[in-house]
DNA sequence: CACCAGGCAAGTA
DNA sequence: TACTTGCATGGT
């Protein structure tokens, strides 16, 4: 099955049917405020601390990094590494975090002196391929800071996202991220609101139901083809 | 006790 | 190219 065509002839496109998971969960959610923050930095950092980690670890290490005025490039680049280990520990792997978040201020301080907004202001593609060069942030990294820190234009893949297009048939394993991204961003409302919002309701739905027995059982998806 | 969480890079074959 | 493994804390 190509990955432009339709399911079947006649019946939906696989655009469509997206829309119509975006409208469900909409419906069951309504607003979504999520990945809070302060600023596009303190996105930024989280995105990097919260690679396979769950939330609340994340915000402990934030807090922790707050806590010492160090959220704000020029003061965390002042930071040892030994002190970056300390505040960030309760993140998990935080000595390759703490690599990953040197190399990720070595860019902001090299590209754009440190100014977040300078970097913030750059074309989306640009500064997507400035960050996937970032060793330590990759696609999915990459595109939360895009979308929730930088307020770009861009959606968010997840394994969340890939197990849910996956069991509605919509997709298969051999999609890349790129193939699933744009298959996201094909149609409908294209705007960094709505994608935050889809990405966040993905995301709960994936918690709350995907784990769930019986499979799926309450979950606002489940009556969708 | 096992298993998971808002990934990625490096190593192996 | 396609797997596998290391990274590490805190909750269930």
């Amino acid at each position: 099955m190509e990955k432009g065509g339709r399911m079947s002839l006649g019946g939906e496109s696989r655009e469509e049917r997206i829309e119509r998971i975006y409208g469900r969960l909409k419906g069951y959610y309504g607003a979504m405020h999520w990945w809070p923050g302060d600023s596009a930095f303190e996105i930024m950092v989280g995105a990097i601390l919260t690679q396979n980690t769950n939330w609340r670890n994340v915000e402990r290490a934030l807090e922790n990094v707050k806590r010492e005025n160090c959220l704000e490039p020029a003061a965390l680049w002042k930071c040892s590494d030994s002190d970056i280990e300390r505040m960030i520990r309760p993140s998990g792997f935080y000595r390759v975090k703490t690599r990953r978040l040197r190399a990720f201020l070595g860019m902001l301080m090299r590209e754009y002196d440190g100014d977040v907004q300078r970097l913030c202001d750059t074309e989306t593609y640009i500064l997507r391929e400035r960050l996937l060069a970032v060793s330590g942030i990759g696609e999915e990294t990459a595109d939360s800071m895009l979308l929730y820190g930088a307020g770009k234009t861009i959606f968010v893949i997840d394994n969340y996202t890939r197990r849910i297009l996956k069991r509605h048939g919509i997709i298969k394993d051999d999609w890349s991220y790129g193939d699933i991204q744009t298959l996201c961003m094909g149609t409908g409302e294209q705007t960094a609101e709505k994608y935050r919002d889809f990405h966040g309701y993905i995301v709960m739905t994936g918690k709350e139901f995907c784990r769930k027995v019986p499979r799926c059982g309450g979950c606002p998806l489940e009556k969708i083809p």
